[in-house]
DNA sequence: CATTATACATACATGAATGTATGTTTTCAA
DNA sequence: TTGAAAACATACATTCATGTATGTATAATG
């Protein structure tokens, strides 16, 4: 009972694609979620929505993806992960000061940041997004990810301490709380609204943070 | 065509309520409805979820709120606002140490917060949420209510600052983006995993905020 | 070169959520 | 005391996204 309405091919693009342009459609069909997820949500997005951006059909992506929230954890895999792990990667190389190599490390990931509207979009997906409904499953492996990310962070920090350059009384696991909460809080401001101009913030924000507010004159 | 399965009446529970009768409905409804956010997010859960949770029928929920975002729009008008305007109200009466009473409210703020649990499903609700889909149309006023409060956080610097009680070269604009965006990062954090105890961190953490890494030994 | 598996496009079936229409009971006002 | 309106519960219609089943043309493979 399956007739196709047009007994001429309805094909008019050609078909099997070499191995390449395979690869290239699953892109086509991950920068669309992006584009897509950023813009309406993830859950306001349907696959229909994707497939279309991607200028392909549902069919398309059912062979690339098993549903919506693969997608997302293929996202995360592809992009977002490859991303951290080349910021955490300058960590590695130490620096005679570590505390100013943090510094500028983040000053110059902000910059960069606000000169790449792709990882804009892949940090406003991640950085805080609701692991509720399909993509539950995916919230522990992410959530360990993560704490892998602040782990290498504070042992950054206690090796900095070790060796003289930050203050022994300096607590690593607070410190590295601190930095991850502003650092969020930042990103998450500064991709959710227009209140921070990162060009403008980038510098005085993270040197208001290395500072503190010593700004303080009479402590009681 | 209408047809009643039963001729028998099918409504055992007494209909018509007197108005605290049914100003408690509309407030078990609010009140399922940041249950059923808080734990499946706002775009997993359906009208029948809430209305399930409080005990009545979709027909109850449709009487009191014309859909899902005005429920969502009214949670911030009922809930969240006086809270926030709560907090500021404290900002209002000076003190002789303007910094020192800021860190005092911002500590005692969190440790509140981790001992109440619906302002903490309230907080994770609005505090970095999605508006995207239905959700759209309250973006605007949310964030508008938002930079109203950072406008009293930094005319609240201002005066600290004009009292002397703060560096003249202190920026205030930049003090309450970073005072915000670590707040904000730190409660995003705290509502969404497990990585931080307020009960231990709090206090901790507020302070390395406001002395910075002030620990750098020796600057360049 | 024939075949097979690949890389999709199209068609179909289903369920879930929504919005609305209507029914019912009770309170309250006239 | 008697409508009328309030405060719901129930029933209905429709949309929309999803998942799957099937068709089909081409590249890869032997």
């Amino acid at each position: 009972m399956y007739v196709f309405k047009a007994i001429r091919s309805c094909y008019n693009a050609r078909m099997r694609k070499t191995k390449e342009d395979t690869q290239k459609t699953r892109q086509d069909i991950l920068q669309a979620a992006v584009e897509n997820f950023s813009d309406k949500g993830f859950f306001n997005t349907s696959l229909n929505d994707i497939a279309k951006t991607a200028g392909v059909t549902r069919g398309a992506v059912y062979w690339h993806f098993d549903n919506k929230a693969e997608i997302f954890d293929a996202l995360h895999a592809d992009l977002h992960e490859p991303f951290i792990e080349h910021v955490l990667a300058d960590l590695e190389n130490d620096s005679p000061h570590p505390i100013l190599q943090l510094r500028d490390l983040m000053t110059r990931l902000l910059l960069e940041l606000a000169q790449n509207p792709t990882k804009q979009q892949v940090m406003g997906l991640f950085l805080n997004c609701d692991y509720s409904g399909v993509l539950a499953p995916f919230k522990a492996r992410h959530k360990a990810s993560k704490e892998e990310s602040l782990a290498l962070f504070q042992a950054y920090f206690k090796r900095a301490q070790d060796k003289g350059k930050l203050s022994p009384d300096a607590d690593p696991e607070i410190l590295t709380l601190t930095f991850h909460c502003f650092l969020k809080g930042l990103l998450i401001e500064y991709l959710n609204s227009d209140i921070i101009d990162l060009k403008a913030h980038a510098k005085p924000l993270i040197n208001q943070l290395f500072e503190g507010l010593k700004a303080v004159h009479d402590p009681a």
